[in-house]
DNA sequence: TCCCGGATTTGACGCCCGTCAATTGGGGTG
DNA sequence: CACCCCAATTGACGGGCGTCAAATCCGGGA
C-alpha cells in the first residue's frame, strides 16, 4: 500500500486495524484456531455481534477451517440448507443456472462473509457456491444454530439485522446495476472490491482479481469484450493499470466520478 | 376476468380463493376490522404465519386501517424506524433520493405487503414510502413488536424467513434487471404486477396502473420514451392493449417469451 | 526453452435505447 | 363545453454496447 498516501475519504469508515497481516494469504493456512475469539477474522465475522453469554455455545457448534479446493462447491442450488457458512480464506463465487443452463453470477464473497442466508426462507439453497481459489470456511450446522436462535433474542436480533442490511444493500445494488453504463458498473465493481479488501487489511490499491473476465462480465450484466475494453479505457485514462488479473488503482477519485458519487454510500456500506 | 379462459400455467401457484371481492376497492373502506383474523387480507398478510398463541398479542399492538391520502408519505428516508407497516389498500411507492436529488424508484407495494423491513438493520429507513392513490395501512409499533419477538422463537423464525425470501427475490431481480433489454424489463414488470393482482383476487388481465410512466421508467432503469415505445410495440404485436393507465393483457405467452421464460420462477415467487 | 490452448485484447459493424423535439391526448377547472 | 396543462406518444438522430472475427498474451507441460 503506497506510503505517504493519506487514507482517502472513500475508505474513511474502517482503516484496517491490523494493516498487513495478509488474512487471505497462505501464511495462516496451517493454523487451526479453536475458538472464534482467537480468529483473525473475528471483527469481520458475524460472531462478533453474538452476546458474550452465547458465544461459548456458538464456539461449540462451529466446525472450523474446513478446506475447499479451487472449483469445488460449498453447496449446490436446490440442496436443503444444512449449514450457514463463513468464508475463512480465499474467494467464493455464487451463481445460479437459468432454465436453459446459462450461468448467472450473483456475487463474490470474501473472508468473513456469511454465505447461504438466502436459503433460510425455503430451507433450500437458491444458488450455487464455488471456490475460485483454494479456500477455507467455517460451518455452522443450521439445526443446532436454530436451537441456539430459539433461546437467544439477541442472536435473533443480530440475524434480522444482518439480513435487513444485506437486503437494503442488494436493493441499492439493484438500482445501481439497472441504470449504470458499463464504465460505471466496472468502477462500482472495482471500488467495492477494493474497499472490502481494505477492511480485511489488504492493499486496496493493488490486488489480484480471483475471478476471470467472464465472471466479472456475467456478474455485471455485460460481455467479456466490454469489460476488457472498459478496463483498457480506464488504463488509457490513467485511472488504473491492468496486467491480466493484477489491478493497480491509480486514481480513486476518477473511479468514484465514474461510479457516480451518489452511490458512494453503497460502496461504503458494503461488508 | 375473461370467462372460458383456463387459468394459465403462469398463475398456477395461487388462483384466488375468492375471485372478485375487490379487496383494493373502496367498498370496504368504511369497515374497521378489529382483529387480524377477520381481515380480508389475512391470508396474504404476514400475520397469517404468526403462531396462534401469539396472535392475540399481535392483535393488541397493531394499529389498524390508518388512512393515507394520495401523495402523502408513510415514512421518509433517514427517519428512525418507528413501525413496520402492512399495506391494507391502495398502492405505495418506495424510492430513494440520489445525492444530487434524483428520485430512484425501488418498488411498488400492494395490499398485504410488509414495508419497512429494510430499516431493521440500522433502525432507520433507507427509503421513502409514498401513497400513489388513497390508501390504508396497518401499523405495528417496532418497540412493542420487538418485545413480542424476544418472547417468540416462532415469530423470529417467520421474520427471518420473510427477510430471506425477500432477499433471494431481490437478488434474482437484480440479475434480471441487469441483463434484460427494454422489452423484457417491461414484460417482467407487467407479468409480476399481473400475478400479484391475481393473488389478491383482482383481474390479472385487465388492470389500471396506479403509477405513471415516469415511475415505471425510473423503476426499470429506462426512459419514459422507451417505456412508451415498448408498450406501443407490444400493442402493435397483439400482446396487449394500452389506453393511458388501463392495460389489458391479451397474450401471456408472448409476454413470458419476452420476459425470458427462464425467469418465470421469479415472477411466480414474488408476493 | 519451446509449444499449445485457452484467456484476453482489439477491431469493425449494426442495433437498441437515450436524447432532443414536436405532436397528441386526457383529466380537471372555470 | 372549452380551455389549459401536463402526461403520453411519436419521430429523428447519435452513441454505447453486443456480436462476430482476428490478433495477442499468458500459463502450464514436455
Amino acid at each position: 500500500m503506497p506510503l505517504c498516501y493519506s487514507w482517502p475519504r472513500f475508505f474513511r469508515t474502517k482503516p484496517p486495524t491490523v494493516p498487513d497481516i495478509s488474512l487471505v494469504s497462505d501464511s495462516d493456512s496451517g493454523s487451526t484456531t479453536s475458538s472464534c475469539r482467537q480468529c483473525g477474522l473475528f471483527d469481520l465475522c458475524f460472531a462478533q455481534g453474538v452476546a458474550e453469554s452465547r458465544r461459548d455455545e456458538l464456539d461449540r457448534i462451529v466446525r472450523r477451517q474446513k478446506p475447499l479446493e479451487r472449483e469445488n462447491h460449498l453447496f449446490m442450488a436446490g440442496q436443503p440448507l444444512k449449514s450457514i457458512c463463513v468464508i475463512r480464506s480465499g474467494t467464493v463465487k455464487s451463481y445460479r443456472l437459468s432454465r436453459d443452463g446459462d450461468e448467472i453470477v450473483t456475487g463474490f464473497h470474501l473472508p468473513g462473509e456469511l454465505i447461504g442466508l438466502d436459503a433460510i426462507g425455503h430451507e433450500r439453497h437458491p444458488a450455487f457456491a464455488v471456490a475460485l481459489e483454494d479456500s477455507r470456511y467455517c460451518e455452522i450446522p443450521y439445526r443446532e444454530f436454530q436451537r441456539l436462535l430459539s433461546g437467544s433474542p439477541d442472536l435473533n436480533q443480530l440475524m434480522l439485522k444482518l439480513l435487513s442490511v444485506d437486503m437494503a444493500e442488494t436493493r441499492e445494488l439493484l438500482v445501481v446495476i439497472g441504470r449504470l453504463d458499463a464504465r460505471a458498473r466496472v468502477a462500482v465493481f472495482l471500488l467495492n472490491l477494493s474497499r472490502r479488501l481494505a477492511r480485511r487489511g489488504k492493499d486496496p490499491f493493488r490486488f489480484r482479481l480471483s475471478m476471470d473476465r467472464r465472471d466479472i462480465a456475467n456478474y455485471l450484466g455485460l460481455t467479456i469484450e466490454t469489460v476488457s475494453r472498459t478496463l483498457s479505457w480506464m488504463q488509457k485514462n490513467g485511472m488504473l493499470t491492468v496486467r491480466g488479473k493484477l489491478v493497480s488503482i491509480l486514481d480513486v477519485d476518477s473511479l468514484l466520478d465514474r461510479a457516480g458519487r451518489e452511490h458512494e454510500d453503497l460502496l461504503l456500506q458494503q461488508a
